[in-house]
DNA sequence: CGATTCGTTGACATGCTTCAAACTTCGTGG
DNA sequence: CCACGAAGTTTGAAGCATGTCAACGAATCG
């Protein structure tokens, strides 16, 4: 719980380089206030009305790039957060074929899909250095925090929408840009660079998630980089039309 | 909570057409036992310990073709699940478009996506005559019940994950090899026929929810057809070989 | 320093969309 | 009950976006 605390109390602010070249954003820390839980974190929420609060920061610790923080069909015994790295989460189908569902950066809650039963639905990875907090299922109906969970799943659920959205409706061009514009997002909500975005992702990963070829993603950002859309060399993704990009992107379910 | 009471008890078995010509099956009606609500329908739970069980059952009458259960943007205040007739679920996009989301048979709960602050987040259409049970989201909190709730959330995102799975992957024929084996094997668990099916949804809802446009829609059907697999006229669907539409299906996400 | 992984680029093939038109079914009002 | 129009479904022809195959350069790692 000596870790614990310094995870709650934690007053370190995101730290923006300011250099011309591309922020480098990964890894680091955030603090609980920016967490995705809906104002006021759910960890916090869980650590104030529970006993044993040890239980919840036991995998803080930092995990190497490209391990798993939990595989398909493991018990599902908790949620998680991203305090700093990033995730990728995906499943095998039947036929040994990846499928990426999405990926998490910090400050967000990852890990909702699973059951008593079947256990865990899908498997997360690290794609950098990372820390994650875990939130013990059992904690959850001590509290009255059902209603929370249930924002947390709907949120959840409008992701996946939206990538269903996106499959089923956009072009390669909206794609990519949706992917782009999306992350800028989520990075800006989090307090850092919405123009500089260092990805910690492979093109054969962004490929997976947006249902494209490798090739093709390749090709489609280097054509956005000739329309001076964004300037982009190997992870390192600068926008500079973020209006323009938006627009590309087109149709949002939300 | 007469009906509610003939809810609970009715003991009415799925009837079976069995004439030669396909199997009419809606509109029909289930019994909880049936129910999507992973072991003892999350219905009755809410029901026995609840004290005012006669708001469970209040939109319990019957709901004309094409109107709405609920729209995106409403009071986010229950769950609910199919009694008989089928649901459509969809989203509008910023830019107008509609994505259809899932189809919803008896026993299925929808639903689920929607938040306090934003309300739901997508609408649901009766695809004809249909009846649905409503679970007010109060009686959630005051039971126990957050870990079936948190099993209906889960099924619902393996759901969404397997049409994203579908998206990203599969080709037209997959798409809707998938399409109708998943619709057999949900009629079949629910004591249905698992070879007549009367599909209850347009081919422009086909095509919208698989990502195809209604053209290609029809012409693999047709070909599906051709090729002794299924026979197809308008909306009644003979499936002739299942064993080899689960092999054009290729992967599941379970 | 060599080997491997990752990213880029080109040429070609193709599956799906788009456009167009005809037919069928269904609903509505005369 | 029939007539008419609208909506749903099917089929054909043509164009194009994306996948596939192949090769190369660049970065990373042991």
């Amino acid at each position: 719980m000596a870790a614990l605390n310094k995870v709650r109390i934690e007053p370190v602010a995101p730290v923006q380089t300011k250099s011309a070249s591309v922020t480098r954003l990964s890894p680091q820390t955030v603090s609980c206030q920016v967490c995705d839980a809906m104002g006021g974190c759910l960890v916090e929420q869980v650590l104030h009305s529970h006993k044993q609060p040890d239980r919840t920061s036991k995998s803080n610790r930092g995990i190497k790039a490209s391990e798993h923080v939990f595989r398909e069909g493991d018990d599902f015994n908790s949620f998680c957060v991203v305090r700093s790295g990033s995730i990728k989460s995906y499943l095998i189908s039947n036929d040994g074929e990846e499928q990426v569902l999405g990926f998490y950066l910090p400050g967000e809650v990852f890990g909702l899909d699973g059951s008593a039963i079947q256990g865990r639905m899908s498997s997360a990875i690290t794609l950098e250095t990372s820390t994650v907090c875990r939130l013990p299922i059992e904690d959850i109906d001590d509290n009255g925090i059902s209603k929370q969970l249930l924002n947390l799943t709907a949120s959840q659920l409008q992701r996946d929408h939206n990538l269903v959205l996106m499959l089923a409706r956009k072009d390669a061009d909206g794609r990519l840009a949706s992917f782009l514009f999306d992350l800028s997002r989520r990075y800006k909500s989090r307090g850092y660079s919405a123009e500089a975005i260092n990805l910690s992702m492979s093109r054969q990963d962004i490929g997976n998630y947006l249902g494209l070829a490798v090739e093709t993603v390749s090709r489609t950002l280097t054509r956005f980089q000739e329309s001076g859309l964004i300037k982009v060399h190997r992870r390192a993704v600068e926008i500079h039309d973020l209006k323009n990009l938006q627009n590309i992107a087109g149709a949002q379910a939300w």
